[in-house]
DNA sequence: TGATAAAATTAACAGTGTTAAGTTAAATTG
DNA sequence: CAATTTAACTTAACACTGTTAATTTTATCA
């Protein structure tokens, strides 16, 4: 029974190469400016195969998120060895947020800003990516908060404070690159310290 | 030569008419799902006279874009008299922030998010209204610090940085609305008194 | 009234996402 | 090996899109 394994391996290998097409040129030139049809040229075939393996354009924007969210993951969760000072930790966290987002920007709006507005219902279900990216993020207010570092502050709201502000910071930097922009380490680092000061014992 | 004047008029009419009609399908259908015909429609006139009054669909959007930011800087301004403390100031403004685009969300994602993407350069050109409301954001801050409220920080970097947590937050709320959010006031709140608290002397 | 200028329209171009029907190629069965 | 079934893929079509050039209608002035 070889064959459907093949097979299998085959779609599969082709489902990749459809993603990695669509996400090359979303990201170089914009969902919205990128058609179902130039996905299909890129990878030489018919724009209608595209939707054997994907449901829909806004299907295939999804699948390209999960791959940068897990991406992200990924990113975070090797920061976290090596560092045991809790609030060092966060704040190493918050910064290398930031700069994945602005490392790859276009990916980063495709996952935070586009894909919500073309994928309404995603509010971080059980297992997903996304929810394992805010775990994280909520264990290390968890670490600071019992350590003593921070004071007795709620997990849950303080953890979704801290991720409005790296997100807010990320997207102005990305979406206003002709503001007259103080340093931009100088302002991440403001965002990212002024929030942990504020959270201090 | 009053013949002149009228015709003036009736032409800012009909451009304030294309205005309204292209704000309200934008703010109700996105964008991208608006077609200059569908503006045409609600206004009873063919397509290509849209073009008589607007470069192209992007010179819409900037347009109807201007008209938010003049009515946030309206919203904020409004806040100024009745407020003393500098630092409670700041804290309402930030609040009124917020509320602004929770309360026209479709209308700040427009104007934040949406038109940064279409219409590049806009970095704070001298004279408009985008500056006008960074102008209003730095005198607060310069007032917190003058008054020795806040610690010496950096006039400059100290607004974008809250400029920034409040658009993180608002754009967090209005984009994935269906993440388990703790209570909105409380995550608000706990993001603008966390700056603050961070900044005080 | 007739010329002139302004305003609005029609028709067209090359493109869009997506569906239904049809075709080709591969694997399985008798 | 040949016939059949199944999977993979393509073609053609629909109702749209932003925008331009050419044309017609409408209003103003001499």
């Amino acid at each position: 029974m070889g064959v459907k394994e093949r097979r299998t391996r085959e779609k599969e290998q082709l489902r990749r190469q459809i993603l990695s097409a669509a996400r090359e040129l979303f990201v170089n030139e914009g969902y919205e400016s990128v058609s179902m049809r130039k996905v299909a040229n890129k990878i030489e075939y018919s724009p209608t195969t595209i939707y054997l393996y994907f449901e829909d354009k806004a299907d295939l924007l999804d699948s390209v998120c999960k791959e940068t969210l897990l991406d992200l993951l990924n990113t975070l969760e090797r920061l976290k060895e090596g560092t045991s000072d809790p609030v060092k930790a966060l704040r190493k966290s918050g910064r290398a947020y930031v700069e994945f987002g602005l490392k790859y920007p276009q990916d980063y709006k495709l996952t935070f800003v586009i894909r919500p507005q073309f994928q309404k219902g995603l509010g971080l279900q059980q297992g997903s990516v996304g929810e394992r990216v805010f775990n994280y993020l909520r264990a290390m207010v968890s670490e600071c908060i019992r350590q003593k570092a921070f004071r007795q502050v709620d997990v849950e709201t303080t953890g979704q404070a801290l991720w409005s502000v790296v997100h807010g910071v990320t997207l102005l930097l990305i979406d206003f690159s002709d503001f007259p922009w103080t340093e931009k380490d100088r302002l991440i680092d403001m965002v990212i310290d002024t929030m942990i000061d504020g959270l201090k014992a």
